[in-house]
DNA sequence: TGAAATCCTTATCTTTTGTTAACGTTTTCA
DNA sequence: TGAAAACGTTAACAAAAGATAAGGATTTCA
């Protein structure tokens, strides 16, 4: 996709959370830049802080700990979704987790210091603020759901629902992965597929 | 408390998000209000939207969702603490859980309505969205870690890390609500404690 | 294209959790 | 103050999940 394209869904894409005028797009856009990863390539790694918040315009990631060596997968994000190591970016800190691209992904980013510069631009600092702010509120409502979901549905329930709203994500995604994000192992999300199969 | 000790509390608990010059604290408190809950009594409902956000100046709060006719204890807030239906805030939808005072409690309250006039004046606009902004940030890095931990962590390790943490909230929370928060039953915490005291 | 890696399923065994019920203690509140 | 409610523990059994290993199919990539 030419950077024209990928700026045209990345305007389309935050529509639900801001809109620009022509005049400032024209002030905002310059403050992007792009990038393309490859699959299996990381964006973000433990220990490292993350500088770059991201629009996805085509691919998908992962997000993954390492904890006593292994990889366990909490979340993935596809195109047209924003993607980030968010604590780390927000905080400054050292990031706590990977992110690595599943496919071929190409990305509209903003740097963090870009960012910093918006918000004190006369004419962004308002519209950059109220983005920050809805896009955090977006994502609070995303983890209330999830963390809903781990207090009162059993692992059984959530494979259930994940497969009723998100079939497709099962095309994609190597089911392992979708067991760590469901809280449980491989080998118990294969047995509740039998499970739910036979019913 | 008095109100002025109540506002004096609050002013020094969102320091961390915004601080406000002397003028803008004028023009910011008449925006405030405040409200007492006794113990058991509701400040949420399943079905109703919230109107309020609130800073918590003394007491304790469980938020439960009514799942086959039971309870289940998702979280708590306390005093220095916000406190808020927050999705049902933010998108003004039906509220799907319950949040009831543990003890007596006292608030300062921000009104959706109020908030929103704050977002159309010129001399607050800025730090409102600034506000919000690192507010729902605040949440969302809270948000992240609690679902790692249910990711990468077992009722167990949930268990003794809580226990290390945040010591004092067994002595103010009724156990059963505890357990809840971990994603377990109570009889299950209940073995969980024998288990973790003998080793 | 062919060896290596990845992936899913299945089996076996162990561990943990859920469910239900009972019991004793403490707290609540009319 | 006294009956009722709330609370934590324990027991017994059932259900589910974790750990490990093996086997076969598919995919990857040099």
């Amino acid at each position: 996709m030419d950077k024209q394209a990928q700026l045209e869904a990345f305007r389309k894409g935050i529509a639900q959370f801001v809109t620009f005028n022509d005049a400032e797009w024209e002030i905002f856009t310059p403050y992007l830049s792009f990038s393309n990863l490859s699959k299996k390539e990381h964006f973000a790694v433990e220990g490292k802080v993350c500088d770059y918040m991201c629009f996805i315009t085509r691919g998908a990631v992962r997000y993954y700990h390492i904890k006593d060596g292994q990889e366990i997968t909490g979340y993935f994000s596809f195109e047209n979704e924003l993607m980030s190591a968010y604590k780390s970016f927000l905080k400054r800190t050292p990031n706590t987790n990977y992110i690595q691209a599943l496919e071929e992904t190409e990305l509209v980013m903003i740097s963090h210091q870009n960012l910093q510069q918006m918000l004190n631009h006369p004419l962004l600092a308002l519209k950059i603020e109220r983005f920050g702010r809805l896009i955090a509120e977006y994502y609070i409502c995303c983890y209330e759901d999830r963390v809903t979901a781990f207090i009162t549905q059993s692992p059984e329930e959530r494979y259930v629902i994940l497969e009723k709203t998100a079939k497709d994500i099962f095309q994609r995604i190597p089911q392992h992965f979708i067991a760590n994000f469901l809280g449980i192992t491989p080998v118990s999300l294969s047995r509740i597929r039998k499970r739910t199969l036979l019913q």
